[in-house]
DNA sequence: AAATCGTGGCA
DNA sequence: TTGCCAAGATT
C-alpha cells in the first residue's frame, strides 16, 4: 500500500476554479451537451464515446437519438438496424450491449435511466467511467470520473508525471477520489472541466500548454517536462492480419450488404480460410452475426432451412 | 489480471 | 509512412 502523496488542498481548489470558469467560457457544444438532453442521450454519448474520438461519435449520435429517443424505442429496434446504425465507430460489440443496456433500463427501471450509481454500473456495458459519468453529465451529481484524459490531466498537474500508466492504478483512483469537489454541482462541473482539458489542451501527444488556463500550477510543467518513464512498455496494438481486423472486414461487408453474404464473397475478402472461419464463429458466439441457409424462403412447403455440410454458408447480420 | 475487442486521424 | 491513441468494458 503505497502512501497517498500530498496535494495541498489550496492548489487542488484553485485548479478546480480555474478549469471550471475555463469549461463555462470555452466548452465545445458538443450535442448531448444542449440544454434539452436527457439522461438515456448522455448515457448513449458515453457508450458510443468509448475508445472512439467524440468527433467521430457527434453524427451518428445526433441520427441515432432522432431515431430511437428512449430506450423503449431503442429497445424495439433490430439487431441487424442498430448495426448498421453504429456503422463505423468500431467495437460493435458496444452496440449490441447498449440495447441490452436499454432493455434493462425498460424492465428494472421502468424505462428511465437511474439516478444511482450502483443501479447504472449494474447495467451491460455500462463500468466505473461510464456510471460515474452519466452521474454527473445527465444528473449533475457528484461522482469520481476517471478517464483517460482526466488520468492525463491529473498525472501531469498533480504528479508531476508526462504520461499515466497504461492501466489505472489503485494510486490514481485514490488521487481522482481525494480531488473531487464535495458538492455535486462542483463535482459534476469538475468532471467535465478535467476532462476538457485532457481532449481540448492537455492532450496526450502535442499538448497545448501555451494555452493552457492551468499551466501555472502544472507540477510537470514545473519539472521541466520530464519524459515518460514507462516510455516502451506500452504495447502496441497490432493491426494488420489480426482476428480483429478479420471481423472488421466481416462485419464491413455485412453491413453494406443488406442481405445475407455468401461464404464464398467473404473468402475474397479474407486470404487465411481458417481465421475467417474462425472469426465467423466467434462473431456468431458475440450475437454479432447470424447463419442463415442460403435459401431464405425456406422453401414453399414451409420447411426448414437446410443447413447440411454441402450446403452454401450464408451469413447476415441478426434480425 | 492480462488480453481482447474496430476504426480512423494525425504527427 | 507508420506508430500512437481515442469519454473503456468484459472476461
Amino acid at each position: 500500500m503505497t502512501a497517498p502523496d500530498s496535494v495541498a488542498p489550496a492548489l487542488v481548489a484553485e485548479l478546480q476554479e480555474t478549469l471550471g470558469d475555463w469549461f463555462e467560457r470555452t466548452a465545445r457544444p458538443l450535442p448531448w451537451r444542449s440544454p434539452d438532453r436527457t439522461p438515456w442521450g448522455v448515457l448513449v454519448s458515453e457508450v458510443m464515446s468509448q475508445q472512439t474520438p467524440v468527433a467521430r461519435v457527434a453524427p451518428v449520435w445526433l441520427e441515432w437519438m432522432e431515431r430511437w429517443p428512449t430506450p423503449a424505442a431503442f429497445a424495439a429496434a433490430s439487431t441487424a438496424d442498430v448495426l448498421r446504425a453504429w456503422g463505423r465507430l468500431g467495437y460493435p460489440r458496444r452496440a449490441l450491449r447498449l440495447q441490452e443496456c436499454a432493455r434493462a433500463v425498460v424492465e428494472r427501471h421502468d424505462g428511465e435511466v437511474p439516478e444511482d450509481e450502483a443501479l447504472l454500473l449494474a447495467l451491460p456495458g455500462v463500468g466505473a467511467y461510464t456510471a460515474a459519468a452519466v452521474m454527473a453529465f445527465a444528473f449533475g451529481r457528484r461522482s469520481v470520473v476517471v478517464d483517460t484524459n482526466v488520468r492525463r490531466v491529473l498525472a501531469r498537474t498533480l504528479g508531476g508525471d508526462a504520461l499515466p500508466m497504461p492501466a489505472l492504478t489503485a494510486a490514481e483512483s485514490a488521487r481522482a477520489a481525494r480531488v473531487a469537489p464535495v458538492s455535486d454541482d462542483d463535482a459534476a462541473l469538475w468532471a467535465a472541466s478535467s476532462m476538457e482539458l485532457g481532449a481540448v489542451v492537455c492532450t496526450a501527444r502535442t499538448p497545448s500548454c501555451d494555452s493552457c488556463p492551468v499551466s501555472h500550477l502544472c507540477a510537470w510543467r514545473a519539472a521541466g517536462y520530464p519524459p515518460d518513464e514507462h516510455a516502451g512498455r506500452r504495447r502496441t496494438q497490432a493491426w494488420k492480419g489480426t482476428d480483429r481486423q478479420a471481423r472488421g472486414t466481416v462485419m464491413g461487408a455485412l453491413r453494406a450488404a443488406h442481405g445475407p453474404v455468401a461464404r464464398a464473397v467473404l473468402d475474397d475478402l479474407w486470404p487465411d480460410a481458417a481465421q475467417l472461419g474462425r472469426c465467423l464463429a466467434s462473431l456468431v458466439e458475440d450475437g454479432l452475426v447470424e447463419q442463415c441457409d442460403a435459401d431464405l424462403s425456406g422453401g414453399p412447403d414451409g420447411r426448414a432451412p437446410r443447413r447440411d455440410a454441402g450446403a452454401a454458408q450464408v451469413y447476415r447480420l441478426p434480425a
